[in-house]
RNA sequence: GGGCGUAUAGCUCAGUUGGCUAGAGCGCAGCUCUGAUAAAGCUGAGGUCCGUGGUUCGAGUCCACGUACGCCCA
């Protein structure tokens, strides 16, 4: 029989759950029930295990999981496979921390080989523990054992040999050694959470990029990335914007004098001999020391590897005469006056704790800064494109650096500069004009990156040989663009008197490798015939990319460029901040480096991989880049050389290290990239997915995202993680190969195959693996990286589901049917890594983009915040453990919030109390620390209280009211059914209506909509406590009589409710539903399903929406609202009764259906009759006003006089409207014709009634009051107090009492004795008598003072 | 700097093809009801619908410009 219910007790209740499924094995009984049944495949977003869960973590989780048991009561197979992200830099980060090591050569004094089986031992101890969390928050997955777990980390890198039993046959005993386990765990064979370092994962992101490999799309790229010194690694712009700060650099105003400024160039260019290499000035022209160009920079140390400065051409540029010295300057205009950051000044940087820092001055602008320095004057403008090409010297040319001959562009360059793609597009479709014709040719088109390339070329002619250089000058001259082409270069050459000496320099110029394709090319000498011969000889497939190299040196490049523009258009170089002259330095600076490829500058980078300079740099070398001091010497240097024009303090947001807290440096780092010019076949994939929430826009954010992204850098100069498997000749990087399998290496290895074997293909171990070259034969070695994550994460659904190894596993689980995680960040990691991986592993299977695709739906949400909407830090106390809240709030209580959360807004959880400690009561006893010794702190939440006192809390009263009535009146479930139509109207109406629930219960689960499914079972839980309950008490706790068909009814019904609602709520509150099946179905059904998640999930699509049900109690509830809202208004309390309403409909249906309402109206109102009539136009007075939706249509000019008149008419005249006829009115002369619907109605009052409309329904309550209700009211005030008494004193619900009262009030008097039978019956007195107690309470009946006291 | 998005009550957010007196929840105030309920119900106060201009009989809604914020890109 039931058992007695007491308090809701949750979190109590929640660890008595745990331990019921634990013993009765609940979870994998579900499995066995749905084994080989139609499948649901969900697949799991790895969740970093490198810390424990956090809150943020639980909302995701409890997605997973509500999907996973919805499909599963409806019979689904699932493959609950959870996922561990393990390898990576996050892991890194804290192993370092754990073992005290601070640098990477830390780490290889360590041992490699040790630091990587620490990382594995992390990750599988907080794998452990994130299993654990999740267990507790109800999260059934195929869990591993957390203490087999633990015991694997424990004997990593030992060679004891562990017995390990799979999840999947717990009967089955392993015995391996650990990291032989480990490598396979998750595999499908075992089941259990995927990791990703296994092995599999790993050998199946080499057939990826073997994938990749051979359609070309890996290459070995030079960028120039942020970099942190003492990480020792690039950064990608994901973990930059983790660490931008405010902060305060010295920022330095430096003038560059001019050397020659374009008409001086070509007339003295005529005249020049060709200048030797190690001439500093190759030109030699003699300095303009009293012209200077003015720049400007926030990196000092940068100016070391200046090489260029560049300009806005559009923009006009000041020529300014200091007083002082005379100097010249060039700036530009616009920023002369320029009040720099003057708004942040006032307001901060966009964060409030970015405010302007304390310690930093207002910046002065330029005008001011010259006016201090002994004034100006203004010479005149100029505009940028009239300075390209200006000479000038560099700030430190006599840096050996700035001297070294360097080559371009970058061998590894030719693919992912933009301009020379265009350029070899353009060599390929003019395949019969030669390379050096089109050069010239490209002038035409005047297109800047063509112009800026030729540009490019003629310096780097003009370097080596001047004489070509002036003849090439020459020619643009005097050849108005006609064509020119080989033959009259050739003759214009001979013409000068050059033409041997340019051969002469071509041949030394042996890295001009030219690709000629010009089949009608005709030499017309020897020498251009070998010319021609020495190309071809050298020259390099087109699809390596056509290749022009020279080289060059810093100091040859010094000279003014046009600063470009980005590829949606806008200029790099703007004016506002700085000067409007931008230095460049191509080693140091992303967009530097993109424009110095794009005009043929040298690349000079200055730093090494610990961010201090290398040699070549003089004074610098070995100096750290961002320390003070060598700011400090860059000044210094500067002011030696009176190139100095200012300093100051620059607050600025720049990126920081986000671990080691170190300001990051732009460094030109070499790096493996995948090519991705295949993004349109990820876009058609991304198409065919549905991107839920819809009011995100993903789909479309992907897609933007997918359009605008660079190439994928997928290499990391750090030691756990993929083992990228890219194996490379060292003396030739062109000669690299992919291996895309162990087998394959296997195969390929000519040495070091043993020393790997046994070992997981990590570092240190798979590095001394060597294979032959296929196309050279020379031995290849892995390159020394690892891969980026994101590989590791975008393979799973490949790696685990058995793509390699059960082929046919995986076509029976590929695509998932969803994936969900939270969004923000995903668009372009998780997300992204998948698309791209999947259209790739499928690029030879199939051509279809529906096929491709890993999954079917993605729903995405968003963060989790604190109670006041902000971000929630470890590092300052506000992140919620999961622990934390899961013990305090409770998780169904989470878990009802997080599904009832709208996924596109944020969620404000609730607040972390640091400065209260509290112990937690766990299932494993009380605890008042975290597993990484932070103590437990308190944790409110405002929505989790809601979501307690409006849903759980009202199912658990109703829940709790039906078990302990049905205990006390001995109701039998097992008692034949009360047939549906025999049933009360009202039992059949919440019958109905929770069909309703069910079917949209249902409907929110298959649209991934549970916010829907919330609100609608939250609406029902309402109805049934509210109304349902509170309407039908009586019926309950009349007298045992078995014979009462009503009374059973009612349990029945209840019953019928609760159960089912429970098998509703199971997915969602999985603690809840299952305590509450227990008692209400499993204490008297013995041959009920086990446990509530056995069951299947309700069907009630028979009852469902039956209107006729459900609309009359809809209205009348809300003729009951409207009716408390009339008695509010004339102030007359429930309790006194009145003697009627009327309710008036014009629709028919609806008068029927209040008809069957009347009892209920009566009841809740406290009305002696309820009348339906079709108008109360007898008592009331109609006002009429138009409607504009359906006069505006119509009627659109006049309906502003229309909504005039209206009001005004008589009512009679409209008064045919409300029995549904037409009227015609006169508004300017003109006949309108109103229909019922151009009207709408308000009632008002008449006397002795009050009155209101709800929608169609108008609402009269009579007002007047005789003695007899006023005696009634007071008896049943009364009865109120009495009931007061009961409660206060705790009486038992059956107790009878006597009543003692007194009054000298005659009128209340008559109404107790009138009434006492009533009052008797009501209280459950024996005794009403009249008297004076000492103890009597003094109570209000009407407006008078009764004194009262009961007893037992 | 560019692209996208957002701006409605103290807070969080709805608001359909343009149409009635702009809504909900929370919070606040008041009232009511109460032999399941530490509950619940009702009412009220609270609005420059970011600003300006335009289209329209009519704009929270459409258009333009501006402002602020967010995200992405640079």
């Amino acid at each position: 029989m039931f058992e007695k219910v007491g308090d809701a007790d949750f979190v109590r209740g929640e660890h008595d759950v745990l331990r019921f499924w634990a013993q009765q094995q609940i979870f994998n009984q579900l499995r066995k029930k749905n084994d080989g049944n139609p499948a649901w495949s969900f697949l799991d977003g790895p969740i970093t295990a490198n810390n424990p869960m956090g809150v943020h973590h639980a909302w995701g989780r409890t997605y997973k999981d509500a999907f996973q048991r919805y499909w599963a009561m409806n019979g689904r197979e699932l493959r609950y496979q959870n996922g561990f992200d393990c390898q990576g830099l996050w892991v890194e980060v804290e192993v370092e921390k754990q073992l005290g090591l601070g640098a990477k050569s830390e780490i290889e004094k360590f041992g490699i080989d040790k630091f990587v089986w620490e990382c594995k031992k992390r990750v599988l101890k907080y794998a452990a523990v994130q299993t654990e969390q999740s267990v507790r928050l109800g999260y059934w997955m195929e869990w591993d054992d957390p203490s087999s777990l633990r015991r694997l980390a424990d004997a990593i890198g030992t060679d004891e040999e562990i017995a390990f039993s799979p999840p999947k046959k717990p009967t089955d005993v392993i015995r391996a050694k650990a990291e032989q386990i480990v490598e396979r765990l998750g595999n499908p064979d075992w089941g259990g959470s995927y990791f990703t370092f296994s092995t599999e994962n790993n050998e199946t992101i080499w057939t990826f990029l073997k994938k990749c490999f051979e359609r070309g799309k890996v290459y070995r790229g030079h960028d120039v990335m942020p970099w942190s010194g003492r990480g020792g690694s690039a950064y990608s712009q994901m973990e930059v914007a983790d660490g931008r700060k405010l902060t305060v650099h010295r920022a330095l105003f430096v003038r560059l004098p001019i050397l020659a400024k374009g008409s001086e160039l070509r007339a003295k260019g005529q005249t020049e001999n060709p200048p030797s290499s190690s001439d500093p000035q190759p030109l030699a022209l003699s300095p303009q020391p009293s012209e200077y160009l003015l720049i400007w920079t926030t990196t000092p140390w940068t100016l070391t590897s200046n090489v260029a400065a560049m300009v806005n051409p559009d923009l006009e540029y000041v020529q300014l005469k200091a007083k002082r010295d005379g100097a010249i300057y060039y700036f530009a205009k616009d920023n002369l006056e320029f009040q720099r950051l003057s708004k942040e000044f006032k307001e901060g940087f966009g964060r409030p704790e970015w405010q302007w820092p304390k310690d930093a001055p207002k910046l002065k602008s330029l005008a001011q800064i010259f006016k201090e320095q002994g004034g100006y004057e203004i010479l005149g403008t100029v505009f940028g494109r009239d300075m390209i090409g200006w000479r000038y010297q560099g700030p430190f040319d006599d840096l050996p650096a700035q001297h070294q001959e360097v080559e371009f562009p970058p061998e590894s360059e030719t693919k992912r500069n933009q301009a020379w793609a265009k350029y070899r597009r353009t060599a390929v479709t003019q395949r019969k004009t030669s390379l050096l014709t089109m050069i010239i040719r490209s002038e035409q088109e005047k297109t800047n990156s063509q112009h800026s390339f030729r540009q490019a070329l003629l310096d780097a002619i003009n370097v080596h040989c001047a004489e070509v250089g002036n003849a090439f000058r020459e020619l643009h001259n005097v050849s108005t663009p006609s064509i020119v082409t080989a033959e009259n270069l050739e003759i214009v050459l001979k013409n000068a008197g050059l033409f041997d000496h340019v051969l002469g320099s071509y041949k030394e110029l042996s890295e001009l490798r030219v690709r000629s394709e010009n089949e009608s090319f005709e030499p017309v000498s020897r020498d251009w015939q070998q010319l021609r011969d020495l190309a071809e000889k050298i020259h390099l497939d087109l699809q390596h990319g056509l290749r022009l190299v020279f080289f060059s040196r810093g100091v040859d490049c010094h000279r003014v460029i046009d600063g470009g523009r980005d590829f949606k258009g806008s200029p790099n170089v703007v004016a506002g901040e700085g000067t409007g002259i931008v230095h460049s330095a191509p080693g140091c600076g992303d967009i530097d480096h993109q424009i110095g490829l794009a005009n043929g500058l040298v690349t000079i980078a200055p730093l090494g991989e610990d961010g201090r300079f290398l040699d070549g740099f003089g004074p610098f070398t070995g100096k750290n880049s961002v320390a003070p001091e060598t700011v400090d010497l860059v000044i210094d240097e500067l002011k030696k050389k009176d190139l100095l024009v200012a300093v100051e303090k620059y607050p600025h947001i720049y990126p920081f290290c986000w671990r080691t807290g170190d300001e990051l440096v732009f460094r030109l780092v070499d790096e493996w990239f995948i090519n991705m010019d295949w993004r349109k076949e990820i876009m058609d994939v991304t198409k065919e997915i549905e991107w839920l929430p819809d009011s995100v826009q993903g789909q479309e954010r992907e897609l933007e995202w997918l359009g605008n992204m660079r190439d994928w850098m997928i290499s990391k100069k750090r030691y756990w993680g993929l083992a990228l498997p890219i194996w490379i000749n060292p003396e030739d990087p062109s000669d690299f190969e992919v291996m895309g399998s162990l087998a394959e290496l296997k195969g390929r290895a000519v040495e070091g195959w043993e020393a790997f074997e046994g070992h997981t293909p990590h570092k240190p171990w798979i590095d001394a693996v060597k294979i032959k070259s296929a196309k050279t034969g020379a031995v290849l070695s892995r390159v020394p990286d690892v891969g980026n994550p994101w590989l590791d994460a975008g393979i799973v659904p490949f790696s685990t589901l058995g793509f390699n190894t059960h082929p046919d596993y995986w076509k029976r689980w590929y695509p998932a049917d969803l994936v969900t995680e939270c969004f923000p960040g995903q668009f372009r990691n998780w997300f992204y890594s998948m698309l791209a991986l999947s259209t790739m592993m499928q690029y030879d299977r199939t051509d279809d983009a529906d096929e491709k695709k890993p999954f079917k739906t993605l729903l995405g949400h968003r963060l989790v915040m604190n109670e006041a909407g902000k971000p929630m830090h470890k590092s300052d106390g506000t992140a919620i453990w999961f622990e934390e809240a899961a013990e305090q709030l409770g998780v169904d209580t989470m878990r009802w919030m997080y599904l009832q959360q709208n996924p596109a807004t944020d969620l404000r959880f609730g607040t972390r109390h640091k400065d209260q400690k509290v112990t937690l009561e766990t299932v494993n006893g009380p605890t008042d620390k975290t597993i990484d010794g932070v103590e437990t702190c308190k944790v409110e939440s405002g929505p989790a209280d809601e979501v307690r006192r409006q849903v759980l809390l009202p199912l658990w009263n109703s829940y709790s009211f039906f078990i302990n009535y049905a205990r006390l009146d001995g109701f039998d479930p097992k008692t034949p059914p009360v047939p549906f139509a025999e049933r009360p109207q009202i039992d059949r109406w919440i019958l109905t209506n929770l069909g309703d629930t069910i079917f949209n219960a249902r409907k929110g689960f298959e649209t991934f909509d549970t916010w829907y499914t919330t609100d609608h079972v939250a609406k029902f839980i309402e109805d049934l406590s509210n109304w349902y309950i509170r309407r039908n008490r009586r019926r309950f706790w009349r007298s045992r009589d078995a014979a009462d068909r009503d009374k059973l009814a009612a349990y029945q019904t209840l019953h019928h409710c609760l159960v089912m609602i429970t098998k509703v709520i199971a997915p969602m509150t999985p603690f809840l539903a299952e305590r509450m099946y227990q008692n209400l179905v499993r204490s008297w059904d013995s041959g009920a399903p086990e446990s509530v998640h056995l069951c299947d999930y309700p069907q009630e699509d028979h009852l469902w929406q039956n209107f006729d049900l459900l609309a009359p109690m809809q209205l009348a509830q809300s003729v009951v609202a409207t009716g408390h809202r009339l008695r509010e208004s004339i102030d007359q309390r429930v309790r006194q009764p009145l003697s009627e309403v009327r309710v008036a409909s014009r629709e028919p249906t609806d008068r029927m259906r209040l008809k069957e309402m009347c009892d209920i109206i009566a009841d809740e109102l406290n009305v002696k009759s309820v009348v339906i009539v079709d108008s109360l136009s007898d008592i009331v007075a109609y006002k009429y006003r138009a409607n504009p939706a359906s006069l505006g249509k119509k009627h659109g000019k006049l309906l502003g006089k229309l909504r005039e008149l209206i009001p005004t008419l008589p009512a009679a005249t409209l008064a045919p409207l409300r029995d549904g006829q037409s009227v015609t009115i006169q508004v300017d002369a003109e006949s309108i014709e109103l229909v019922p619907e151009d009207v709408s109605l308000s009632v008002e009052n008449a006397a002795g009634w009050a009155s209101a409309a709800d929608g169609d329904i108008e609402i009269a309550l009579s007002t007047a009051l005789t003695p007899a209700l006023l005696r009634e009211g007071m008896a049943r005030d009364f009865v109120r107090q009495v009931q007061q008494l009961r409660k206060d004193a705790d009486l038992q619900i059956e107790q009878r009492i006597r009543v003692t009262y007194n009054t000298t009030d005659a009128e209340v008097q008559a109404a107790i004795t009138e009434w006492a039978t009533f009052i008797q019956g009501e209280t459950l007195a024996d005794a009403l008598v009249i008297g004076d107690i000492a103890d009597a309470k003094s109570v209000n009946v009407g407006d008078v003072t009764v004194r009262l006291s009961i007893t037992a």
